[in-house]
DNA sequence: CCAGGCCTTGAATCCACGA
DNA sequence: CTCGTGGATTCAAGGCCTG
């Protein structure tokens, strides 16, 4: 299955070899998709270190090595255009790529007249945390979708990823777990094969929604291939391009290995619902509590201050409605949400019920309750 | 409050202008923040290249796409340019958009020499659904926090947005509602003062995020005027630039009827790195610990000897706190304070424990009562 | 066999200050 | 400028080990 060039247009194959060579000797208008995970250009400085003093281990590879914005966009320009001329007319795109990157993606891809349809964002339940608590955490990735020209009539499954999503609209805004666990794959050393692997729900929600079974889709970035796996999986043809002959032979080997599934089977795959947890600061961000308010224990004998970013001050202590708990009984751990009240119509109240009603605003109630009215 | 013109960098003002003529007429370095909102209509952008104001019909067939966007990209690098002036050289940015033009402002960002920190996604609760199914629901916005280069040391609130989020770092991606219901400005008939009106709880992350009490914030599409409410509402100073008069004067009355909060609610968390420090020589000259006293780690496998410099000796090796505990572990580095341990009551205690015992003497007590006023 | 605790790990533009 | 050093900083999953 893997080989080194080929001016046939059938699929299922892996092309070892330069990206944009590769591309350059596909046929015209022969792709349904593409789907892209370019380097990122990551410029990582220097060694990072975990509050344990052990060692990040980063993106350091060569491939990831550009000397500037100007030469990572001219690399960017010629492999989109290449895969512009190799899709069909109603065909489409995927990048993928982080703040490094995606905006020079975007650039590129409306530049050369490609048409977005959406941005996705891929909100990781388990991303790495912000060591030095410098920045936010850097929890997603962000995808564009876009098809060839503005007149592009693209597939996009609307009713599969409605059922999908619960009955509900498939935002653009999708929640995934980070590749770990057996999905992973490991050298023979038992390191990871490649530093960037991509969760196969990821491709699989892609797939699903702008391909048809039996489509070819083309990944250019192929590493060890998810996309070829998920597309057999789904009973889509893939054309991978891998420049490193070791990830190639990884991603031939894994995708040998791949059953497709029955299409019944494809039913089965629901989307996990938005997460429930409404910190308190949001609390005071919907002003439910307004800065200054007091909150008290249940016997009235702690009288805290709410501030402007959530946190409580009593007697000289500042911190979360759960640290402030814990202090002011001499424990160890508070949940706040029980521990503090406050005062409503001459009656303590947990602030807990504040937190049902943020739920309830913000859609998150698992007990909707006053919802059918608006 | 509302002025023509001014080339006083005195902030609380709105100017009514064309917002690249009102920066010009600002002070370098004169701002800590920038928050902006640009319109991303393409269309408005080309007539805002146009003297004389007439309206073009039929931008389709005038200009090409890519000219659009060339028209685009030019006015985001004039007015970030300016943006880049005004900013203090510790000063930050943050833009909000969507795919229609997120990409070319973070181009334009990276290419004039900003350096990005994060990308944010403003997750809406409620957003509006794709009423023709062809596409996901467009279920958010990005916006882009960027330092004014690389070297610049921005004011991040951590532990503030720590507390806020339960505890847990605040991760790059945020549940908000959109803005609606009485917070939503409307004009003398009833209807959407603004088309783009921002929730407050959106800037109000952003300014406790970025800004400390006092700071200036410029925005330049001011609108009607969220962020200068937010600003006035959390004791910061705000510059705004609106190029229409009817929404300059709906900002004006709006901020108007604002109430700043009390200053003590406005008291954040503190982090350890904001205190002052005392070295642990000075541990030693207050007689906390003796010359000649022993510090072990906390499996008392290793026996360190405090000498009257302050300095540890272990095995032929003498240094810090820091140097030895390195040493000692075989690691490059090490806080001191955490790994070595004294013996009291039969217990091993950390010498942390000291250091906040010196600052209480000194009066430096690490429990944060008054930080607003800075 | 299971529960619980400890260790590892993931696309990362991740320090501040004084000499 | 650079260089040296003090010392601040992490969340969710999965795997492995122990009781």
């Amino acid at each position: 299955m893997v080989m080194r060039s080929s001016k046939a247009a059938s699929a299922n194959r892996i092309i070892v070899g330069d990206c944009i060579a590769a591309l350059k000797k596909l046929p015209d208008a022969s792709v349904d998709l593409v789907f892209a995970d370019p380097p990122y250009n990551l410029q990582l400085a220097s060694d990072l270190m975990r509050p344990n003093n052990t060692r990040v281990d980063g993106v350091d590879n060569e491939w990831d090595k550009f000397d500037s914005f100007a030469v990572y966009d001219r690399f960017s320009n010629a492999w989109l255009a290449e895969c512009r001329r190799v899709l069909k007319p109603d065909g489409a795109i995927w990048v993928i790529g982080s703040y490094h990157n995606i905006f020079r993606l975007g650039v590129s891809l409306q530049d050369l007249g490609f048409w977005i349809q959406n941005d996705v964002i891929w909100r990781k339940v388990n991303p790495m945390p912000n060591f030095r608590g410098k920045r936010f955490t850097n929890a997603h990735e962000t995808l564009i979708w876009a098809t060839r020209d503005q007149r592009s009539r693209a597939t996009f499954n609307y009713e599969s990823l409605k059922a999908l999503n619960d009955d509900l609209q498939m935002r653009s805004d999708w929640l995934i777990p980070i590749c770990s666990g057996p999905e992973r794959l490991k050298d023979d050393g038992g390191r990871k094969a490649h530093p960037t692997q991509k969760p196969e729900a990821l491709l699989q929600r892609v797939l699903l929604a702008t391909t048809k079974p039996g489509d070819v889709v083309l990944d250019p970035f192929f590493g060890t291939g998810t996309t070829g796996a998920v597309a057999k999986q789904l009973g889509r043809s893939f054309i991978g391009i891998e420049r490193d002959p070791d990830y190639a032979k990884a991603a031939e080997e894994r995708i040998a290995r791949v059953t497709p599934l029955p299409l019944t089977a494809l039913e089965t795959v629901r989307s996990k619902r938005a997460e429930p947890r409404v910190p308190f600061g949001q609390i005071v961000e919907m002003k439910l509590l307004t800065p200054g308010a007091t909150l008290l224990d249940s016997r009235k004998r702690i009288k805290a201050e709410v501030k402007a970013d959530g946190t409580l001050t009593w007697g000289g202590n500042q911190g979360s409605i759960h640290r402030l708990g814990a202090i002011a009984q001499g424990k160890s751990a508070c949940n706040g949400w029980t521990y503090w009240h406050f005062e409503a119509e001459g009656k303590l109240k947990p602030i807990d019920l504040l937190r049902e009603e943020a739920k309830r605003q913000l859609g998150l109630s698992s007990t909707p309750t006053l919802v059918a009215a608006e």
